[in-house]
DNA sequence: TCTGGGGTCCTAGGACCC
DNA sequence: TCTGGGGTCCTAGGACCC
């Protein structure tokens, strides 16, 4: 039976800020999420000091000043890059590679009684940091569910060499009762709740739970975990990544939107982003989906969220057209009087490009193509909004706020990192 | 004043058909 | 007073993930 393995980058955003800037190692750090809302990663020192995973800024800015915490806009070309370079890593390794996130790959290991899985994990480990320069911890299990659980562990305690593997069933079971439900990978909070109310508590206990009531109570997805917690796989590595069903683009604004002529600008600003990865994934869409919403937070200043699909007459990649039906819908769902916080797009019905449609309506014309393959090509050389449909504004006075950028160090040429010499 | 963004899967229930 | 059964398809909403 093989082995599965969860490489898992520890702390992700944090360790790829820490790259550029050593001083901040042992230092506590934190990455806000887009528009600078949230706390989304923490070093272990900003964990110990107790800042929460998901938690609004606003609320800890006191706190991270005295404590003097490094906060940082989350950087994702940074991020993106780094997590690339990983992953390559790790599929020049001549394992079956799933790479499941943006810091996490599951790997299949074969069994074998004279390999050592274990050394070959803590190698692995080594050569990652070595050569990307970010920490990894590995799990290592006989499913993936367990290996999960292996890599927290083998994070929490430094003494594993940033390895754990569960291997025989003692060790397993007495993993498990350490464990609480909450924290396996596929039990939410919901789930949680009525585990709880069950009596069950531990991953140990969901692990002997009834199976029937457990199938009624978490459907099936639920079933599948706890089998895989009793070390027989259900979840078997996803080689090749299943196509797209949807692309999404949407912000949070600035500052609240209150006229209908700024969500336009935004809406085919989201527009635009969402149909460059269309396009760039060989793939057309076939229904666009607008949406947007006043502060969810706030619901006594008079809440309001709305949403329409809008079906095309045939499958389409070329962002003026879905600009036109994305305003369309907006103009269907925009209300006077309501403070927007945020808006957003969806591209739904992908199809491949290219495939001939038994239709009377053919696709887009040729000259259109080309006209967005240029567009796409001037864009990527010379910056997103260089060239774009006027709809989308100039000035994006409502565009997310991201005080505490870090530059974009491996992936534009103005923002390489210098050394020494001042500026 | 200020609370992210981008995904997938599962189920229940309604519409519709014969 | 009595109002089938079985099937498919679609959608909205819930739940989860990182």
């Amino acid at each position: 039976m093989k082995t599965f393995a969860l490489v898992d980058c520890n702390n992700f955003y944090v360790s790829c800020e820490r790259l550029f800037r050593p001083e901040l190692q042992n230092r506590p750090v934190v990455v806000l999420s887009n528009n600078d809302g949230c706390i989304i990663a923490r070093s272990n020192e900003a964990k110990a000091l107790g800042f929460a995973m998901g938690s609004p800024y606003f609320k800890n800015l006191a706190l991270l000043r005295r404590h003097k915490v490094s906060v940082f806009s989350s950087n994702y070309a940074l991020y993106g890059d780094l997590s690339s370079r990983v992953m390559s890593l790790l599929l020049h390794q001549e394992n079956e590679v799933e790479i499941y996130s943006i810091d996490e790959a599951f790997l299949a290991l074969p069994a074998s009684p004279n390999w050592d899985v274990t050394a070959y994990a803590r190698d692995l480990c080594k050569k990652i940091k070595q050569w990307v320069g970010i920490p990894v911890s590995i799990g290592l299990a006989p499913t993936k569910t367990l290996a999960k659980i292996a890599s927290t562990i083998a994070k929490k305690q430094p003494a594993q060499q940033g390895v754990c593997r569960l291997h025989d069933q003692q060790k397993i079971d007495n993993t498990l009762a350490q464990t609480p439900a909450s924290a396996i990978w596929g039990i939410g909070r919901r789930s949680t709740k009525k585990l709880q109310q069950h009596g069950i508590h531990t991953a140990l206990q969901l692990k002997e739970a009834d199976q029937d009531w457990i199938r009624k109570t978490l459907t099936i997805t639920g079933l599948r975990t706890v089998i895989e917690l009793g070390g027989m796989p259900c979840l078997d590595m996803e080689k090749a990544p299943p196509p797209r069903k949807s692309i999404v683009s949407s912000r949070s604004f600035r500052r609240p939107i209150t006229t209908h002529q700024h969500l336009k600008e935004a809406i085919a600003t989201y527009t635009a982003i969402a149909a460059v990865k269309l396009r760039h994934q060989k793939l057309r869409c076939g229904a666009i989906h607008v949406f947007l919403t006043t502060n969810r937070f706030q619901k006594e200043k008079g809440f309001y969220a709305n949403s329409q699909t809008i079906t095309l007459a045939s499958p389409s990649g070329d962002t003026p057209r879905l600009t036109h039906y994305a305003l369309q819908g907006l103009q269907a769902i925009f209300k006077k009087g309501y403070r927007y916080s945020k808006a957003g797009i969806m591209l739904l019905n992908l199809s491949k490009e290219g495939h001939r449609q038994l239709h009377l309506f053919r696709g887009e014309k040729k000259e259109r193509r080309e006209l967005m393959v240029a567009m796409d090509k001037i864009n990527q050389q010379w910056g997103r909004h260089t060239l774009q449909v006027a709809a989308s504004g100039l000035n994006k006075s409502w565009s997310m706020s991201q005080e505490y950028k870090s530059p974009a160090y491996t992936t534009n040429w103005q923002e390489l990192p210098h050394t020494g010499g001042g500026k």
